[in-house]
DNA sequence: GTGAAAGCGCTAACAA
DNA sequence: TTGTTAGCGCTTTCAC
């Protein structure tokens, strides 16, 4: 790797200093087909010395196969594309493909417009789609074309493989834990009614409550801590011998157990409070937060892996949620 | 926008529908050059019929300005990359680069190499990149040939504009408070020695002490919840007077807080505690954090703004830091 | 095993 | 104002 040459090595310039025709310097660069060892070994010190980088858009544009990954979050305003939630996807997606020579593109997806799928389908420079938050609508207004390189991080359909974490199972054992610990009158704050795989904890819940003669009390949330807030005051008002709320997400159960201190309720002396995520600092407050971890990461990592490989995936990946139990409940 | 044509439509579909040359549709479509109004139209109903979407990889190709915009961070080891500061920034970055057709890539660059910034400036794809945690020793191995794409979040240079907040006021404001309400024994733990924009919140405390006549106590950190733990037990085993941790991070200061109450000490009474960034969730904590805020969506959108217009930017652009006065402090 | 040639989808001179 | 021509940097048949 020579100091930097003004203008960018091609592998025009990398075939003429080795000595061989731009196809064969092509085959070596990029592993592909035959070439004799001498030619190999010429080409690489060709590459290593004019410090050649092969030019991705260029590769993309005649093997036609994309240069974008596309993060393309359903919700009703682009606000959605501000959640922590999804920075973590589009950062952990990003790391994955900056390998591959493709680079991340984040797509709000009006809820009742499944039009705008149609035009990232058409985009010849998107390699695929990651779909966030994903709703049964949007699902089935997945163009063909996009057939084997669109996942969905949530729920899926036949065409739309999904990743997603368990939350059934994850919400299950939340809930066990709350009622083995003696709670008897718990609420949940649910997110926004309008995405489908928020539903799942909900069934779990229903299903725990009907099982064991309790009342159900559910109230929608939108995963943010002003919604769990306004949730607890909610929650206490309706519900005065509530003893647990349960809340699909770790920022709005910190909320919850905001409102309730700020009102003298005791964390979780009068009222328990579990939270999903696990985020990195629901070990640190005080409560120190009970909740079921969600490896939030390596979904993302599994889902655009998915879409850079192109090769069919299982129609469903789950990934493990595990209770961690602290101080909250 | 007919239904999903199978092969998604070119620039020469659009040009054949609409009855006139390639070029007569690039100038239309691209809103460059000369074009009839006759023309226009017929161009635009034909690119409407077609569904057609520019393919910015191939028109990347022929300009020669590259498909990808490197968000480029500096660190000890590839973990910087899970940093969820460093997934705000990359998620911000997405957001704006998503109209102009540019992905996101997201790469380490390993303290002590400045080598692989050189890679990144011979590969044309990559149209610009942001650099984060940079070190003055990276900024001076800044390839000529990346000047005028090449921007800073931190420290900058005579060849990089930086971006950043401004930690120098906004840590004297925090600084201030706590002296004003009567802390005299403050520590502060700093972020990794080796990155010098932590290193302006330093300066400001140092300066304060000395003008004060206070003791200097300063202890290494790297902005981690688990550091502030740690580095709380050592501040108060070297020093058991202290009434204050001044931590340059809210998940620093929210771990010092957790360390503290686990040792009986009481915060705000015995000791108070601010951090620096103003989380969402510092509102939520017991106790609620007094921080200082920290717009790192807008400072991403400014830096990834300037890479993509290509105009030259300020050498420094400062974004206000705002004491938030909460019950830590 | 290797090279010549064609072309991915688009833009930018240049001529008409 | 428009069309013709020549590529951008790379991969990939297809002969040799």
């Amino acid at each position: 790797m020579t100091a930097a040459a003004h203008r960018p090595a091609t592998l025009e310039d990398v075939a003429r200093i080795a000595g061989v025709s731009r196809s064969t310097a092509s085959r070596v660069v990029a592993g592909t087909g035959f070439a004799s060892p001498a030619a190999r070994e010429r080409v690489a010190a060709a590459v290593d010395h004019l410090g050649y980088v092969p030019n991705p858009a260029a590769r993309a544009l005649v093997r036609g196969d994309g240069v974008r990954l596309v993060v393309a979050v359903a919700g009703t305003s682009a606000a959605v594309l501000d959640d922590p939630y999804v920075h973590r996807v589009v950062g952990s997606a990003a790391r994955v493909c900056t390998p591959a020579g493709v680079g991340v593109a984040l797509h709000w997806l009006p809820l009742g417009e499944p039009g705008s799928l149609g035009q990232l389908a058409r985009d010849r420079s998107v390699c695929g789609v990651v779909l966030v938050n994903t709703t049964a609508e949007l699902l089935d207004a997945v163009p063909r074309s996009l057939r084997g390189r669109v996942v969905s991080i949530g729920i899926g359909s036949a065409d739309v493989p999904s990743f997603d974490v368990d939350n059934l199972s994850g919400a299950g054992e939340v809930l066990r834990h709350l009622y083995a610990t003696g709670r008897r009158r718990i609420a949940m704050v649910t997110g926004p009614e309008w995405l489908p795989c928020s539903q799942r904890p909900v069934q779990a819940y229903r299903q725990l409550m009907r099982q064991a003669g309790l009342p159900e009390r559910v109230l929608p949330g939108d995963f943010t801590a002003a919604r769990g807030r306004a949730a607890a005051g909610e929650a206490l008002r309706r519900w005065p011998d509530l003893d647990a709320v349960y809340a699909i997400s770790d920022e709005t159960a910190l909320g919850v157990i905001a409102s309730l201190r700020d009102r003298g309720v005791r964390v979780p002396g009068d009222v328990a409070v579990a939270g999903f995520d696990d985020i990195p600092l629901a070990a640190m407050t005080a409560p120190a937060l009970t909740t079921a971890s969600h490896p939030v990461g390596r979904i993302a990592v599994a889902a655009a892996t998915a879409v850079l490989d192109g090769r069919p995936a299982a129609p469903e990946t789950l990934f493990p949620s595990a209770l961690v139990v602290r101080d909250s409940a």
